[in-house]
Formats: structure tokens, sequence, C-alpha cells
RNA sequence: GCUGCUGUAGCUCAGAGGUAGAGCACUCCCUUGGUAAGGGAGAGGUCGAGAGUUCAAUUCUCUCCAGCAGCACCA
């Protein structure tokens, strides 16, 4: 028999028969690792306890401690656990396949009846019966006649389709936790024992397409979540909480700041205050564009159908158009994007080299027809508001032009809190105008942009928009959520198709590059991102009710109005409450408004000149005279880019 | 769009085959109270829409609409 050597983490090297699995080895360096392992680390793979070695290999052994691998196999484990457990209670059911994900897993399964949230508690409780049973797991690799001839005596059609997709050179691993079985790439752990039985649990049931395929059949996936601890468990759930707390649907009503209405599914419905933040948005982004170099223009909601047709969204995205039928035989079409109206903007007269690059921006409102279940609040909505621009240039200024954007989008996210942003760029789909060429020059500019700005990004081969490559712009949050808010387009085929040109210094009319980018992107989403991300506690120059003033007494009414209209005067957000109503009632009020300062006044205030202040979140107050806090607080109103 | 669930007062929710209830919010009265809900009274609902079953439907059935979760989609 051939011998081995094992090159262990910490130098040591030992030496087996070829053929030895890394139980026999742990079980061969101690008798309680032999019982611990869970899996092994051989020349970086992730190794199964009971693959056997081959060769020559560094080797490293993981117990429960390892917390990444043993994460990794206690979610899949515990996938096969619920698969099994679903199979033992209704024998009937189809399994297909079930991978671990971020914080759990999933498996999909083919039942004609619905899981019911009953049914998940029965299953979490045959799980642990499955985990107390301690199973062995064992495993076999099978040639793909004899699987596929398993699976079918099985009745189990998703497996045998599993297997056509594997390639033919692949081996087929089966694995047995007791005497259920699937076929699984592995590593599993030893035994189902080995699973913590108080660190998980089945979260919910919902549709899932057979291979993600919507033309495919609808299965019933269960998600689970699973942690080493019951308190890691707990700490999840805890987390899960506290996110539902930042819902942007439910601190918009809390806030009154916007509604929908079933009469207008996916557009809002904006309350004063709702706007408020809207408009702080709008004015900052138009002061930055406008330092930018960007000119602001307005094109038409509504436009002729021949214009969808030149820009190729007639053809592309019909189906997603709001469609406006008139009485004068014309097919109009409600804007889905801003750019065939800046094409025409363009065009409309004869330009010169000497007025690139030609930066236009518009607030425009797109409306999409967004399928019925994508709708989200105002996180996925049917009309929108973007902070669009094309920018126009010659392809001499293309890379400039990508960088100072990318530039401007950076500086701009940094302003509201958002420093952790990484890039998705997509590249050229299946279904594209244009030349390979324009295409190959395209993604280089993006790439070089990326590049020379040494930013972190994702390439996604093919998920470009028609007409060219883009770069998405993925934002951090507070609570470590990801949100994709701005993009930046490379297009050579708009100007093409639209004809348009620019008369260089030679002379001679030559068809202009145009950036298409979005740095809020919608700005309803954004406001959705931004409520979600600060849970509500907008900074103060953004938030839309920045200061009340509340009387404690009647006889403090006037003084409080004094307060109020210096504030305002001051450039302040403010409003008065003279209600009557005790102090304690207004503070909790407006404290679940998410007010950022309360000021106070009562008797000693009237008498000094002073206000009592407030902050939200601080159970401490403080005392300011009028003048201090009008100019504390008017400083604080002003925005990012206009603050010292 | 697909699968499942949900739809009762402005909000959060209870309820039952015999045409409805609570808390908060709202209006009025009392109360002038010092930092997260002072007290009382009142008003408020075609029970998402339409059809069917029934002596009788808000309740059961079907269709539609909207919302929620996930999937698919996202120019």
């Amino acid at each position: 028999m051939a011998q081995i050597t094992l090159t262990l983490p910490d130098g040591n090297q030992r030496s087996y028969e070829a053929g030895i699995t890394p139980a026999e080895v742990a079980a061969d360096i101690s008798t309680s690792l032999g019982k611990k392992a869970i899996s092994a680390t051989v020349d970086g793979a992730h190794w199964d306890l009971a693959w056997p070695l081959e060769s020559d290999a560094s080797f490293a052994l993981h117990t429960i401690k390892d917390e990444d691998r043993a994460l990794e196999l206690v979610r899949h484990d515990l996938a096969h656990i619920m698969a099994r457990a679903v199979q033992e209670i209704w024998p009937d059911v189809k399994v297909t396949i079930g991978p671990v994900i971020e914080h759990g897993w999933y498996y999909d399964f083919d039942r004609a009846e619905p899981f019911t949230p009953e049914d998940l508690g029965a299953i979490e409780k045959k799980m642990r019966e499955i985990i107390n049973r301690r199973d062995p797991v064992t495993t076999e690799v099978w040639d793909r006649d004899r699987a596929v001839q398993f699976y079918k005596d099985n009745n189990e059609p998703y497996k045998v389709e599993l297997i056509d997709a594997i390639r033919g050179d692949e081996p087929l691993r089966m694995y047995w936790h007791g005497d259920w079985q699937d076929l699984c790439r592995g590593p599993h752990l030893q035994h189902t024992g080995q699973v913590p039985a108080d660190g998980f649990k089945l979260m919910s049931v919902a549709g899932a397409y057979w291979r993600g395929d919507s033309d495919r059949a609808m299965l019933q996936r269960i998600y689970g979540v699973a942690f080493l601890s019951k308190e890691r468990l707990r700490a999840h759930l805890n987390m899960l909480e506290e996110a539902a707390k930042r819902d942007h649907r439910k601190l918009g009503r809390e806030m009154d700041l916007f509604h929908f209405e079933e009469h207008a599914p996916g557009s809002v419905f904006w309350h004063p205050a709702g706007w408020r933040i809207f408009q702080n948005l709008i004015n900052y982004m138009r002061r930055r564009q406008e330092a930018a170099g960007y000119v602001e223009v307005n094109t038409p909601d509504i436009m002729d159908r021949a214009l969808w047709e030149t820009s190729g969204h007639w053809f592309n995205y019909m189906d997603n158009m709001f469609l406006a039928q008139t009485h004068d035989d014309r097919d109009y079409a409600l804007k889905p994007m801003n750019c065939p109206g800046h094409m025409m903007l363009y065009n409309h007269s004869l330009r010169s080299y000497r007025e690139l690059p030609m930066k236009i921006g518009e607030f425009g409102k797109v409306h999409r027809y967004e399928p019925s279940g994508a709708l989200h609040g105002l996180l996925r909505v049917r009309s929108f508001t973007q902070d669009d621009a094309h920018i126009y240039c010659t392809p001499e200024q293309l890379q400039e032009e990508c960088a100072k954007v990318n530039e401007l989008v950076l500086s701009i996210y940094k302003d509201f809190g958002f420093e952790d942003v990484h890039v998705k760029l997509s590249t050229r789909p299946e279904n594209r105008i244009g030349s390979d060429e324009s295409w190959d020059l395209s993604e280089s500019a993006l790439k070089t942009t990326l590049d020379e700005a040494g930013m972190r990004h994702t390439i996604f081969e093919g998920e470009g928009a028609f007409y060219g490559p883009k770069l998405e712009y993925v934002l951090r949050d507070a609570i470590g959520r990801d949100w994709q808010c701005g993009t930046l387009q490379v297009d050579y085929n708009l100007p093409e198709r639209f004809g348009s040109t620019y008369v260089s210094a030679s002379g001679e009319k030559l068809a202009p590059v145009m950036l298409h980018r979005a740095l809020f992107g919608s700005l309803e989403r954004f406001t959705g991102i931004l409520i979600e991300n600060w849970e509500g506690k907008l900074p103060f120059w953004l938030a839309p009710r920045q200061v009340v003033v509340a009387s404690i007494v009647t006889e403090a009414d006037d003084y409080v109005l004094e307060v109020v209209d210096a504030l305002k005067k001051a450039g302040v957000q403010v409003e008065a409450d003279v209600r009557n109503e005790k102090i304690n009632y207004k503070v909790r009020e407006h404290s679940v408004g998410k007010v950022p300062v309360i000021l106070a006044i009562g008797h000693r205030e009237v008498e000094d000149r002073t206000v009592t202040v407030r902050r939200l979140g601080e159970k401490q107050t403080s005392v300011a005279s009028l003048a201090d806090i009008v100019s504390e607080l008017s400083a604080a109103a002003l925005p990012p880019d206009l603050a010292n």
C-alpha cells in the first residue's frame, strides 16, 4: 500500500496508508478528536471525514468551534434533515434541492397541498427527533446509470433532471442520513447528532420556481435559519425584529410621510412631511449638479410611439409600459425613461464640439408597469422620479466624464453617511443593439473607471441594459443591508439610432457618446432607504419636522409663537404645539414622530427668555437662550454642501 | 406574473350564519399639568368589490381588486 504524508497546520507531518479517511486520522490523533471532528480541509478544499485521502496533502481537522466550516455543515445537514423529516411525515412529497444560504438554508419540495404554519411546527419537531437519533451520515460515489435508475425507481423526477444537468465527468455522490438518501456534493457531518438541536428554526414557506425559471413548476420552498447555539439564534431573531422596526412603510405611517391607495397601486401619495424630505433631496442634488456643470431641463411625460420605437424601448419593454389611449389614432406611451426626450433636446439644434461635454439633467417622473408581485412600498413603485442626467461627449472625453460621475456619486453618498459602497459592472446582454466594437469600448471605459479609482467591484456577465453596459452603485446601510441605488451607463447606440451628431473642430459631423446616469436612482426609493437606514431619525438637515416648540402652560403660548417665528426666519422647519395637553403627552407624540428637537416652554423659560431643549433619543434636557438655540439650529439645518 | 397567506373604524387588532367590538387617534368638556400617554363624554364602519348558496352572508363558496412573504422581473 502506498504511503501518504499529511501536513498539519502546526507543521507536523503524519504518514498513513493511502485511502485512509480523515475520520480515521482524527481518531488516530485522539479519541476525543475522533468524536468531535466534523470535517477537514485538504489542500484548501472542504473535505468530508468519510472521503478517502489518496495523496500527500496539507490537512486540518475542524470541530464545531471552527465557526465558518461548522455553520456551513450544520446548515447543509439541516437541509437534508428537514427534507428527511418532510418525507417521513409525507412520503409522497418529492424532493429537489436544498442549498445553504446566508443565515441558514432552504429546501424546495413538490407537494400538491400547501405547507401550513402548523406543518412547519410538525416538521421542526420531527427534525429534532432525527437529530436526537444521531443517525450516521454515510456516503458513496455512484455511476450515473445506477443513480438515474435509483431515482426513477423511487419516483424522484427532479433528481433525475439534476443528474442530467451534472457534467458527465463529475462523480455523483450519494449521501445517507440513516436510511434516508439524497444526491449531494457534500461534505456532511459524521452523524445528525452533531447538529445543535436548539440552534435552528423554520421561518417561512413560499413558492419558488424549479431551477429559478418562471416557465417551470412552482415548488414550495421552506426557509430555515441555523446557528451553533440557542443564544446566537436568539440574537439573529432579535436582529430581524430590529430590521422590522425600520420598515419604511411602518415609519412612513407613524411619521405621516406618505401612503398608498388601492386605485393607484405602486404610486405614492406624498404627505407634506414626506414631500419635504423629497424636496430636500432634489434641492441638494440640484445644487451638486449645478456645481458639477450640469443644466436642468424638463421633457414631456407622454410621447408618440414612434419615439419609443426609435429608442428601442417599444420592442424591448412594451409589456412594461403604460400606454395612453387617445382619440386621434395615435399611440402614446408614458415615458419609462427620460433618455429619448433628452435625445430630442440634443438633436433640436446643431451641436458643436465646443458644447461638449453637455450634461443635461431632469428630475423626471417615469412610469413603468412593474409586475404586481414586485411592488414594495417606496422601494419598488410604478411611477417614480429619477435624478436622471445624460452626458453627451466626444469619444475622447468619455473616460474623463465617467471618472467625474464616479467621483460625484461617491461624494454625494458620503454626505448621506454611506461610505461603504461597492459596484456591480454589468456587461453586454444577449438581447442588445449596436456593434461588438462599441460594446468593447463602453465596457472598457467603465472597467477603467473602476480600476483607476481602485474600487472593489463584481462583474455580472450579460446583465447590462440593451443599449449599453452599466455600473450600479450598491450602498451598505447601518445594519449591513445592501441597497442598489445609482447607475452609470455608457451608450454608443442611442445617439446612432437618433442620428445625433456634433460638428468637430475640423468641421466633420460625428456621433457623440452618451452617458446615462442617476445617482439617487429613484428619489422615492432613496427616501425609503434613508428612512430604513436612520430608522426614521433622519439627520437634522433632512428631517421633515426639525423642531417642535411645545408649551407647558397656556401663559407660554405667546412666547412659543415668538420662538417659532424666530426659528422659521432662521430657516428651520419648525412647528408650535400649544394644544391643551400635558408636556409628557407632547414629548411622547413628537418622539414617536421622530422630531429631532423639542423645545419646551413654561413659566421659567418665558421669564428668562430661554428654551428647554430635548433632543431625540436623549432623556437629559438642557437650557439655552433663545439667541443661542436659533443660531445653533439654523446652522444645523444647513445641508452638508452648504455647511462649512 | 406565479405560489401561499391576509383584507372588520384613521391606526393596531378582537369577533360571530341572525345586519359589529376594544385600545389609540378624532370632536367637545373638565384639567394649566415640567419631559414618552391626566380624566370624562361623544362621534365614527355598505366588515375590500361583485356574484352564488341560504329564510337570512360581514361570516360559507367562487371571481376580481389590493396588501404581505418568497420566487420570477427590474430599461
